[in-house]
DNA sequence: TGGGGTATTAAGTTATCATTAAGTCTCTGT
DNA sequence: ACAGAGACTTAATGATAACTTAATACCCCA
């Protein structure tokens, strides 16, 4: 996770396409990983964490909207960028596609022009809301580096404190219920128990020794300083 | 991914029928939770709080009937429009189901056209109250973050005594009879006796510091500023 | 002025959370 | 593949806030 550049998976049955998108992609400085069908970009994505991933929607395996289900299904994926190429120009798809939660659409035949500036637009819009390093008082969360410190000094959180913490200290003095940090952090189909939080919001309490999650009794936490 | 929709949770074993009524519901703006048995089911059912609850009558675990009255038995789950599914084509299970507390009845094979009719149709019919800001003079409540400000200054209530203010807030002048809140904040079958709302309106009014609980003797309260 | 209601207070009771420790899972490097 | 470390989850217990009740004081009006 050193390099600057985003890394991208792209995903598609036809080789010639994978060349010239890879080709591109690596000009403007991403990082570019492919897969030939569906399943190897689900085995991809899980490995190698990109930012965005270009699925085409007909391939061999799995298809790309099965594919983006899947994905979008597993926390881990809920922020990452999907784009979804096709060679239908059929109506119905796309709006299948944007609804199974994709980010953009774009339609082969592909023009490599077209291809970056829609990449670049997400990302540009990606950088603007979500990803976001925050600042707050004397404590600093970098989602992206996966860094917190507090007065200048380095704390290591574990992923699940880290996600818990961040999900809260989006939207200060804002409650969440239990239920909103179990999906948000661990996704629609885990099932762990309510005390599992507890003890994720004491070790995050504990590290970052400054009091700055806030219980409400019967309904959720909040983040506060 | 942004739904603004209803929620829905479908429970059925049969993983091509929650297939097709998730691709369904999702197309129509719903966003849907799926459970493959009923223990399941009312997992999913008390983390997400859906609006709907579709259940397979024939399932492992619990069936349908059985998750039906457990959720009935729930204050939280008073209100919650459940829909059963059902191969058998059978009279005498179609009554009990809707004695159970179902809201409607839909017979497998499952036409995706009349189920997404029959859905929409329970919507309308219900009138439920939107989860919403509410905002009246320099008084703001904010049931979603479970949030409360007076001129800007935030106030901490306990989750009952501001269930019971939202209550009176969502319809100002208008006066609650103890019998309605009774139902509305602790649910038909919990016995309370009438002093302990009496104690809860006393710690908003003193919490609120502003007089905006009027009583009216005999009858109940009304929120009023 | 007494009765039917409500307000207030304090004291019980319960539900929920914090904490700790121990068990299970996962990843990583050898 | 294996061991070890750290991450994650669960279970058990103690602590505390939320909730309920009960007892008493109050108020208004026939």
């Amino acid at each position: 996770m050193e390099t600057k550049g985003r890394k991208v998976l792209i995903a598609d049955d036809e080789p010639d396409i994978l060349e010239i998108l890879k080709y591109n992609l690596s000009n403007e400085g991403y990082e570019v990983v492919t897969a030939k069908d569906g399943d190897e970009a689900l085995e991809k994505a899980k490995r190698h964490q990109p930012d965005l991933i270009v699925l085409d929607v007909m391939m061999p395996k799995k298809t790309g909207v099965e594919v983006c289900q899947v994905l979008r299904s597993q926390p881990a994926f809920k922020e990452t960028l999907i784009i979804f190429l096709t060679a239908v120009n059929d109506e119905g798809t796309q709006i299948k596609g944007l609804e199974t939660g994709a980010d953009d659409y774009v339609s082969k035949p592909v023009s490599p022009k077209v291809f970056l500036s829609r990449v670049n637009a997400l990302f540009r819009r990606l950088n603007k809301t979500e990803v976001k390093v925050l600042k707050i008082d004397n404590l600093t969360i970098d989602p992206e580096r996966f860094i917190i410190q507090v007065d200048d000094n380095d704390i290591v959180l574990a992923k699940k404190e880290f996600e818990l913490l961040y999900l809260l200290a989006l939207k200060p003095g804002r409650v969440f219920l239990r239920n909103e940090i179990l999906n948000q952090v661990w996704g629609n189909d885990v099932i762990v128990g309510d005390r599992t939080i507890d003890v994720h919001i004491r070790k995050i309490r504990q590290k970052l020794g400054i009091d700055c999650i806030t219980t409400v009794k019967g309904v959720g936490y909040k983040f506060e300083l």
